[in-house]
DNA sequence: CTATTATTCAATAGATTTATTGAATATATT
DNA sequence: AATATATTCAATAAATCTATTGAATAATAG
């Protein structure tokens, strides 16, 4: 092989998996499976996708590498090929939003409205975390905690918020937490809770991201 | 703005940016353009492109943020925006190279074919450096040496290599470099020196991500 | 002022990507 | 066996991306 053909080969290579990355529904897919595997009808209940749709988009991230499957007995279960490309992901986000104006601006008017501008980082919970004082909340679907959360958090999934309102102490300062920096459920937590007169603020990530953290803690 | 608008703005701004990146073309150029900047003519010299094809594909890199221009008497100088895309750019690479299996061969094959598989990597170069005994040779064209090279690295363009062997020692471990991991003129080098019985090795990367190491360590 | 060089613009055809639709397949339930 | 459910397949039209071509612009040199 010349020079020229392996050039072509990597750069070829490389602007495929790039390619399956750019498009907003399989980025959607990619933070749903990125909290655990998700059978195909999963994915169509949280984003708008019909499920041919969802079923298409899977199989390129699906023959690019980025996804694996499982069968069993009529569902096919999805979920990431590994904590590798996970990792990639959220770099590539974490660039996204710090680096380009125009995401940045939409996040904070994001924040803004739902009272949620005040985030805590992933390195200031860890200080917080352990504190009698604070309560980690995880607001998104209970499947998704069971498959992993924050350690010490507790479950209360969005939409059960408002008739567990009784569970939750007025006096301890709350920190919420979704699937990551585009979920929107914190925000709404924390703009629900906030008017309640409870004192909290949201992670400005989420549980795959403290996830990674710990896995390059460990190694 | 409702929260299913800000995650369709969101990932509509993320895919738009891995869009831009998805193209073997602009990849190249990207490459290209970390090395230092470059006219329009400088690109479509190490390119296959022609002209207009090339200041297209610029457009869409400047777009999108990732480069930006500037003008002095009849040329256009492009480069990249900052470093932080650099970085980002870098750590893209390196999953492709490690974690596509596809790759991993096709670059493997090309090392074996040009005598350059047991790579240095920049770890092992640290150590090597301010050896008397290493000899860090640069093998790029002289204006991207100029840009910026190697601490203690020399240049030996690979187009003049053969005729300027007589100043290269024979008793010296050489260690060649170029523009990165997809770049095959440290590739030739070795294949080169090699045959001319020197003992040489090359750098697996290149000086864009030595430069992104040294702004990680001195931040 | 004219010619030359570097770059961009504009138009277009071909290739690729995507959403939609309806049919096909596979597994489980009755 | 018949039905229901989950998923995939296949075909297609619309949208988008890309390379090519030739013209337009801008700056310099003679």
């Amino acid at each position: 092989m010349k020079g020229r053909e392996f050039k072509d080969a990597m750069y070829d290579g490389l602007s495929k998996l790039l390619k399956a990355l750019s498009n907003p529904f399989r980025l959607e897919i990619i933070e749903m499976l990125s909290q655990g595997e998700k059978s195909v009808e999963g994915i169509v209940q949280t984003t708008n996708l019909n499920f041919a749709n969802a079923s298409q988009h899977l199989q390129v991230l699906k023959n690019n590498n980025i996804v694996k499957s499982r069968k069993e007995k009529q569902y096919v279960y999805y979920s990431l090929v590994n904590n590798e490309f996970l990792s990639l992901y959220q770099q590539i986000t974490k660039y996204a939003i710090h680096e380009i104006a125009e995401l940045e601006k939409i996040m904070n008017r994001q924040r803004e409205d739902n009272k949620a501008l005040n985030a805590v980082n992933l390195d200031e919970l860890e200080t917080m975390i352990g504190n009698e004082d604070v309560l980690l909340l995880d607001v998104r679907p209970a499947i998704e905690f069971e498959f992993g959360h924050i350690t010490g958090a507790i479950s209360v999934p969005m939409n059960e918020l408002m008739t567990q309102l009784k569970g939750i102490p007025l006096d301890k300062e709350i920190i919420a937490y979704c699937r990551g920096p585009f979920c929107v459920l914190a925000d709404e937590a924390v703009k629900l809770l906030n008017e309640k007169g409870y004192h909290v603020r949201r992670l400005d990530e989420g549980y795959p991201e403290w996830k990674v953290k710990q896995l390059e803690i460990n190694q």
